[in-house]
Parts: C-alpha cells; structure tokens; sequence
DNA sequence: TAAACCGTTGCCAACGATGGCAAGGACTGA
DNA sequence: TCAGTCCTTGCCATCGTTGGCAACGGTTTA
C-alpha cells in the first residue's frame, strides 16, 4: 500500500505538501502542485480513510439499517436512493439489514459506532411505529416509513390518506359511482389512513361510504394475491357491483385481476382498478398495465440522507420534523 | 467520544492492560481484566475501528458492487446473503450499485479501497461476461452472476443448462411430450443454457427438438409479460400445441398464464407452466401458484462472502474456481 | 543463596494522515 | 539597504489503538 510519506518521497517534498494538494489547499506552487499531482497517478496512491478519519474526526460513512426491507422487493429503490445522494456527497453507506430482530439490531447499531457512522437511517419495510429508545442518542437518527412512538427523532413517512384519497379520485373522477376497497385487516398506518382517505375521497363526492364494498383481508397474509381473489370475487357477485375497484397493493391486483376475468368482466371497460406502491415488476408487467399510486421509495430514501447531511430542514418549531411525501399516480391502462 | 486512554484511567491501569483485555489476551490478571470489563461497560467504551485498522492493518471491511441488481427485485437475496455471512465472521458490507456506469464503477472501486476493504463482490444482475481488467489485481475479488474475459477471477454462476434441463424434464415426467418453451432472444448464458437444457432434456426422453415449440422474444424486454402474452398464445393456436410450457423467467409467467386463461384451458389440468427464477412475489403470489426453477441467490452471496473471506476454496489447480451453482425445483401447483 | 523463570504490567513507538506553527526566500516600499 | 509582507514549504505533534520490549515481584530450581 502506497502512502503520503512514499509519494512525498517521490516527489521530493515534504509529507505536509502532499496533504495540502490533497486537500485543496491554496498554498502550493503550481508546478509543485502537479508535480505532487503526477506522482500521486504514477503511484496510483489513494489516502487512507482510516488514517484520514483519525485526524479529522470524519468518518465519511453513514450507516443505513432495515428491519426486513431489504428482504423484500417493496422496498430497494430505497436504499438506491439513499445511496445515490450518499455518494452525490462524497459519503459511503453501510448496509445493515437486521431482519427485525432487536438483538441482530443493538449489535448492528454498535457495529456502526464502532465505525463512527456520521448518522443512522433506519428505515421498515411497513409504515409502522416503533421505540425511540433503542437508537443512541448522541447520533443523528432518521426514520422512514416509521416514526417514533415519542416523535423525538424526525422521519419521512408517505402521505397514506392522500394517497388513499388519490387513488379512489382517480377512479370518481372517470364516473364510477360504486368504488370498492379490498385492504388488509391491520391497525397500521397504511391500511387505516389509505381507508380514511377512501372514505373522504367519497366524501367529497357526495356519496355514502357503504361497508358492504369495503373488504378486509384478515391475516396471514401469505396468499394475499389469492385472498384478494375471493374479496374481488365476492364484491363483484354483489347484486349491485362496484366498476372500479382499490386494492391496498399492487400484489393484490394480481387476484383482483383474476376475479374480474373470472367473472368476463373486461378491464378497464367494465370493471377499473387502481393499485397503490408501483412495484415496477408488477404494476407494469400485469395486463392491461396497471394505474396505481407510487410509494415514492427512492425519494424517501434520498431525502433521508440529505436531511440526515444537514441539507434539509431536520427540526421546525424545535420539534423533529415528521415529513408527509406525496404519493403520486402513475396512469398506465386500468381505469 | 469515550477512549481506552479514559477507560485506563478510571479503570486504574494502563492503556496496554485494557487493550489486552479487549483482545482477549491470556496475560491479564482476572480481577484486573474484571475491573476493567466492568468500567469498559460502565463508560459505553467501543474501540475505534479506525484506530484499530491503523495498526492491524485489518479493515474488516466487503466491498459490494452491483451493477444493477440492487435496483431490481430480482436480486436482493444475493445482497441478504453477502451481509449475512458477512456478519457471521465479524465483517460489514459496503453496498454500492453503480447502475453498470464504468465511470461509477471505476470510482466505486477507489472508493472501497481508501476504506481498505479486504475484497470486492462484483454480482451482476444478468448472467454475462465481464472485462477482469476493471479490477484492482491486488485485491480478492469474487465475481457472482458473472465471470471474466479470462477467467482470471473466481466466480459463481448457477448452473443454467442443469436448470434448463431440471424445468423441462419436470413437464416431461408428468407426461407431457409437446412441452414449448418461450424464451429471449439474447446471446447470452442465461437463455442460451436454458435452451441448451431444454434440448438436453428432450433428448433424454428420445423426444426430437421442434423448434415450432420454441418462441424467442426480441428486444427491447420492457413488455415482456405482454409479449409472452403473445407467444403463448400462437403456441397455443397451433394444430397440434403443447401441454406444458417452460418459461424463461417468471416474470413471463404473468403473460404465459394470461394467454392460457384466454383460450379457456386449466392450469395444469390442460396447460401445465414451469418457471425460472422463484420470485417470489410472483411465483407464490400467481394463481395457481408457479412450479419453478430457483435462482439461489441467498446461496450465492454468501458463497461469495465465504470464498472471499478464505473459508471455501478460491484455487483448483492453480485456475480460479469457476462454481456451478446448481438450481433447484421449488414445487408449487402448476405442474 | 543466586539464578532462572513465570505471570502480570507499563512504556513507548508505530500505523497514515492532518494542521499549527515557524522558517526560508522573494518581493515590495520607504 | 533594510524592515515588512507574502508566498511557499517543512517540522512535528496528534488522532486511538496495538504490540514489542522491558521491568516488576514472587516463586522455583540448582
């Protein structure tokens, strides 16, 4: 391994010279400088971040950690996002993925000390809540798609009820008048707040909410595309049937599209679907290409390593900031 | 930031006695290396990694690269892989997908060497054929999905032929003898092992190749689902057409299942359908559930790690080894 | 009784980089 | 001509940790 002293050496100054070419630093002669700059090539001598870490206290690293996400295929773009505007700074992320188990997740957390990580992102496959307190307090912290049960750490979370709200609008708005909703039977964000935002959807409308079109798939949710078969099913044997329909996720459209050509219902025509998530592999490969509101992962994932850079607005008020992103639609062919 | 110096101090001993007792060196009294333990505890003390690569030399460090993979769903397993063995021997793993930009890539590699990683996973999402000369030669690498020009590093690859020929003779068992397989039109190992496979498997049941039953998607891939769609459905519309279908990824299953539900047959009473790949979210999420041909990436990856890290056998015969991974059935219900 | 030995401990240099400080040379202005 | 200034450069301490070496007191052995 080559370092500064050898490429001083070479180019017959001192260490202190090299370290200044290295770092910018204006007081060098021109010709000094490439000279430096040439031995540096000739070497192919890259400093050592450790070494460098040493002294400047910075280590460069940000550590990114996941319950189950990347486990998953819900949720990469957002680890390319974080690392996409990690590296835009000149910073390295360190994945951890502690498959949701709080010991994995203590021994992860100080792993990350040990390489004095500049901050944590930690971020869960499911918008849900979880404890302040397993995370140091002395390192900057920042959540997304969770939030603190305390809010004492800033986190990004997607707006579920105007996503809700989004996609059942998108379906009004074409003239459907009987709308159905097949989601999950969970007391978690995502599930409530894309049903509030259902039911406002409706509400600015000016029509009832009626319960008979919502159904809730109740867990396991292993089968989840075939449960959702038989919700669609069901719904759609209504004597009074709805002519669109808003799956939870885009997986369940896989039954929900079954059940409609079951039935030789054609869609869009007869019956519309709307999805929500955009899981590219689904929502664009499905027949006919499905309309469904973006979970905007690479966004988020973004955003969180800027804030947690200090680029963004992290505190307003003096509380953390709890940012709401927006869902967009992505109209492809199934309204 | 808490150091040993402080621990020494509150611990009354020297800054040598609490790095022996953090190394675990037999030359500590045990009183002493309690008293020690206990303030190490006390203070929240975690040695600096960074100190400690100083004078180790040892990074503890993996560098990661992909180069689209960690965008696709297809891949994460292989990445979950990596970290878990990884983990397992005290390592991290440094995450960074370049988007298969030689210039990220280029700058990825300096990168991982300034923090001194101790080798490179080079996983590709795509089984292909890589220049080796865009790897440092004076760090291990290990190349997964894909291997060099020359052969100069070693790889692992799954076993694309036996895959092929495992998909195939899984129809042919069942008594199918028009089995059609749909693949891509590419020069690459993946369809061209699968194809090769196919035949194998034919040949090994005395049935002749009709290329009538094979159809080869052009590019660009973008529809793919929807241009299976098409495939299946003229293979279907033949005088005499098969009865089981081999499709090349499971992604085209989406399509391939379509088209059969189009012509009014039963999967797998009339039409029976293999796969490849075992994504989950479509293999276990479609209706029937999809018989595939697995693509261990979780397997792979931590190979990967393994053989980096020297626990397996990098060199047979003084040639880079060159492993075959083999791909199992994942028996589902529409064979 | 002295030498050898053992277990335990501490001092100090080293890893590779940075930054404060000072010094050397060239130039300016009085 | 000389002091003052600026530009450029080098010396050296320092970051937190480890490991070689030496020293210490106490025990065993010849």
């Amino acid at each position: 391994m080559i370092t500064i002293k050898e490429v001083a050496q070479h180019a017959g100054v001192s260490v202190r010279t090299v370290s200044r070419v290295l770092n910018n630093n204006p007081h060098v002669a021109e010709a000094t400088r490439n000279q430096v700059l040439s031995v540096i090539q000739e070497l192919d001598f890259r400093p050592s971040a450790a070494a460098r870490y040493m002294r400047t206290g910075q280590s460069q690293l940000i550590g990114f950690l996941t319950d189950e996400l990347a486990q998953n295929a819900f949720g990469y773009d957002l680890i390319i996002g974080a690392q996409q505007a990690a590296w835009e700074h000149g910073k390295l992320l360190f994945l951890l993925n502690t498959n949701n188990d709080p010991e994995v997740e203590a021994r992860a957390i100080n792993m990350m000390r040990d390489y004095q990580v500049e901050g944590i992102v930690y971020a869960t496959i499911y918008h849900r809540q979880i404890k302040h307190s397993q995370f140091p307090k002395d390192l900057p912290t920042l959540l997304v798609n969770c939030f603190a049960d305390d809010r004492s750490l800033p986190s990004i979370v997607p707006d579920e009820i105007a996503g809700g709200r989004l996609a059942t609008e998108t379906l009004l708005k074409k003239g459907h008048r009987r709308v159905g909703f097949v989601s999950i039977a969970a007391k978690e964000p995502a599930p409530l707040g894309r049903l509030e935002g259902y039911r406002q959807a409706l509400a600015s409308f000016d029509i009832p909410y009626d319960e008979a079109l919502v159904r809730f798939i109740e867990e396991p949710f292993e089968g989840l595309a075939n449960s959702t078969y038989d919700s669609v099913l069901s719904l759609l044997q209504m004597p009074n049937p709805p002519t669109g329909i808003f799956c939870f996720n885009d997986l369940m459209v896989l039954g929900a599209y079954d059940a409609i050509r079951k039935t030789s219902l054609r869609i869009p025509e007869d019956v519309a679907v709307v999805g929500f998530d955009n899981v590219e592999i689904l929502a664009a490969q499905v027949h006919p290409p499905l309309t469904t509101v973006e979970l905007p992962n690479f966004e988020m994932g973004q955003l969180a390593v800027r804030m947690l850079l200090g680029l963004e607005e992290t505190n307003r008020g003096g509380r953390p900031v709890q940012h709401m992103i927006h869902c967009p639609l992505i109209e492809r062919k199934s309204v």
